[in-house]
RNA sequence: GCCACCGUAGCUCAGUGGUAGAGCACUCCCUUGGUAAGGGAGAGGUCAUGGGUUCAAGUCCCAUCGGUGGCUCCA
């Protein structure tokens, strides 16, 4: 005699157990056919699930309330499109052993193992599509049925299937006393897989779906076991939500920072130079120069100092921090004489293999310098340069300071993942009095950044350190403090934060700010990491009020994170539309013709005059839609067309990239709203100013 | 590092075994025009590199280098 409560809080009796299919048509014929599964106390089943307790029940369908497709339609929908993909692939290329095949993110995908000698390629996509949608037509039904756990795992071993049996076998493990199969028809005569569900009633409820892309994987995520072919897929409601989502696929490779780059001539990616490396072009330079020119004043603002350290260091120095022996696979190779170099390998067999040089390197008394992978500890020794009173702390130390790290080939990608690049890296060391007065300086100055860029929607992560593993250095107590310190500072911050343990520093926790980009994509921008651990390691002190040594705590901060990454992420959030203060071309002026080019000329001249402006003048005799076209693909914020009019009456003609015409305005006028515009960092516009409302 | 795909003019790309192409950009000439491409001419290529198959290779095969999408990784 279940009661089923409705999520609009009415409740319904029924006189035995209830399947959700039914509870939906005893709802309505409208809700009974747009049904795709039940929701019962937030556990997601088949629409045929059959409840027999008293329980909270929703019918998920293809909309939530809000009128977004819905998470859990999303789900099934995804969930079930695998199934059908796999079936199509098996089809497709007889043999195929299945291994796992879940709900992402953005679709689904299925990791599967092609017999000796077969393979997949993008060019069969559209067979396997054809394959996918014949067997949507057929509209099968999911069927879903139970066996003993003996019985389950007879039937499939008879089938031979190695990684489903592992997958029965987790299952078993996890305390499953049965196994479950779907068959995408009729059990016994269709195609079917083990699986937990749940799916859909039936294929033809898949609206529409595509299969992606292609990629490696490898079995239980271990490099050393099977490698395996993932086979990416989306799957949605209808066809216009899918339409949407290769929209937006398409919208974020139009503002890919690599083509953007590119075009606007920011940056330059050189195989001569190297993967990995940023060229900073003219253009790119300037951006970069006036974000670190911004930071600088905002440092030295805050109290802190600048300083300036070396590419390299001695081993011995990040054998002391830590880095060298901890990240060792991901640095590049030592730098070592040739006569350093022949003695240790000689000292450790005599092979000169790439395994026999890092065996050699890491012996404890090799000598040699690395590249920085970090600035800490070059700021360490800044640190203990002098000797310390109470008195003197907090001390603040900032650097733009360049770091190395030997990222996997596969790894680099265009400025977002490099090989070097440029922290806007700070270290803070104070007393423990201090530390929560200091830890709010940095978040302050994180928010501050990303409030100037306009980056407002974002989020806070706290980066726990993972129980598990043995990566970290410190000690647990130590440990204990510093989470804790930055849990209840993330709490303080007043937007949504999550804990997630795992994701510290090697040395200490973190807190990082997740920034959602104008078409909602997540980026990690800025960091603030507490550190009681390096200060010990290197045996930092200063003296306290008591005549005492006492340890000082570091506070690692940057609000960019890196100079590559977070320009890459700003060319991709503006699309290459860059506000005022950052554009490498602020203002153009075009002539009409070359009559006014005196004119221009003197526009220029004046515009020059009047501040640290980037103008530039463009009076070739090409005609003027042709010019506007050339500064509009070129993303200058304002063009200033003069001619006859505009030289008679002493004005210009204000264009807008995005906008067009703005109409004319005296020269001064333009100047002063000109300089408002890059002084406020975009909170005032010309725009604003002089838009016809 | 692994899997799949790709590498042709400065850029974007066409060219599936038979004389290396287009558009844009560039240079020169004409055009002097009020809000997203005026017209004409010219120059520009070891088809990533090295091997192989073939009478013949940009095209087919192998290797190497580089790129892209993922995987793994990400201090």
């Amino acid at each position: 005699m279940p009661r089923i409560t409705l999520p609009d809080g009415s409740v319904r009796e029924y006189p035995e157990p209830v399947s959700g299919a039914q509870i939906a048509a005893s709802i309505g014929p409208g809700l009974a056919k747009a049904a795709l599964g039940v929701k019962v106390d937030g556990q997601l089943h088949d629409l045929g699930h059959v409840i027999d307790r008293d329980a909270r029940v929703s019918i998920v369908t293809e909309k939530s309330r809000d009128g977004q497709p819905d998470p859990d339609a999303l789900y099934l929908l995804r969930h079930s499109a695998a199934h059908v993909m796999a079936e199509a692939i098996q089809k497709l290329k007889p043999g195929t052993q299945l291994v796992y095949g879940p709900p992402v993110e953005n679709g689904f995908y299925y990791d599967m193992r092609f017999p000796d000698g077969a393979s997949l390629s993008s060019d069969e996509f559209a067979r396997v599509e054809e394959i996918m949608a014949q067997i949507i037509k057929a509209n099968r039904p999911f069927c879903r049925y139970e066996m003993p756990v003996g019985e389950g795992m007879k039937k499939l071993e008879r089938e031979g299937s190695r990684y489903k049996i592992d997958n029965a076998q987790k299952a078993i493990e996890a305390g499953s006393d049965r196994l479950s199969f779907y068959a995408t028809g009729k059990p016994g005569e269709d195609w079917e897989d083990l699986c937990r569900g749940p799916h859909v009633p039936s294929t033809g409820r898949i609206g529409a779906f595509k299969v992606m892309s292609l990629a490696s994987s490898y079995w239980h995520g271990d490099e050393n076991s099977d490698r395996l072919t993932r086979v990416y897929g989306t799957a949605f409601a209808n066809q216009k939500d899918l339409d949407h989502h290769l929209k937006m696929l398409d919208e974020a490779r139009k503002r890919d920072h690599r083509v953007i780059g590119k075009q606007l001539r920011l940056i330059s990616l050189n195989e001569d130079v190297g993967t990995g490396l940023v060229l900073w072009l003219p253009n790119g330079a300037i951006i970069r120069r006036e974000l670190e020119e911004f930071l600088r004043k905002a440092r030295s603002d805050r109290g802190f100092v600048w300083v300036n350290t070396p590419h390299i260091g001695k081993l011995n120095l990040y054998r002391t921090s830590g880095h060298f022996p901890y990240y060792a696979d991901s640095q590049f190779p030592p730098l070592v004489d040739a006569e350093g170099l022949s003695r240790s390998l000689l000292a450790h067999g005599g092979g000169c293999g790439c395994a026999d040089i890092a065996n050699a390197m890491a012996a404890p008394e090799v000598d040699g310098f690395l590249l920085k992978p970090m600035n800490c500890p070059h700021h360490i020794k800044i640190y203990e340069a002098d000797q310390h009173s109470y008195r003197d702390l907090p001390i603040r130390l900032a650097e733009f300071g360049t770091v190395y790290r030997y990222e996997q080939s596969g790894e680099c990608h265009g400025m977002t993942r490099v090989r070097g690049f440029t922290q806007d890296d700070s270290h803070i060391f104070c007393t423990p009095e201090q530390l929560s007065r200091e830890i709010d300086i940095d978040i302050e100055l994180a928010r501050m950044v990303l409030a100037e860029i306009g980056l407002n929607d974002y989020r806070v992560r706290v980066g726990l350190r993972d129980p598990q593993s043995s990566k970290y250095v410190g000690s647990a107590e130590n440990w204990a403090l510093a989470e804790k310190v930055c849990i209840e500072a993330a709490r303080g911050i007043g937007v949504p934060y999550s804990i997630e343990p795992g994701e510290a520093a090697f040395y200490g926790p973190k807190i990082d700010f997740v920034a959602k980009d104008s078409i909602g994509r997540e980026w990690q921008l800025g960091t603030v990491q507490v550190d009681y651990n390096l200060p010990e390691r290197f045996g930092l002190n200063y003296i306290g009020a008591d005549n005492e040594k006492h340890r000082p705590i570091m506070i690692h901060c940057a609000p960019f994170g890196s100079l590559e990454r977070f320009i890459g992420i700003l060319i991709e959030h503006f699309a290459g539309d860059f506000p005022l203060w950052l554009s490498p071309e602020q203002v153009r002026i075009l002539t009409i013709s070359e009559k006014f080019a005196e004119y221009a000329g003197r526009v220029h001249r004046e515009i020059g005059a009047a501040g640290a402006f980037r103008v530039s003048l463009d009076d070739t005799p090409e005609r003027l839609q042709a010019k506007i076209r050339k500064a509009t693909e070129e993303k200058t914020p304002y063009m200033l067309i003069v001619g006859g009019k505009d030289a008679e009456a002493g004005t210009v003609s204000i264009r807008h990239r995005t906008e067009g015409d703005l109409g004319s305005v005296p020269l001064e006028r333009f100047l002063k709203l000109l300089r408002e515009e890059v002084e406020t960092h975009g909170r005032a516009t010309i725009l604003d100013a002089v838009r016809p409302s």
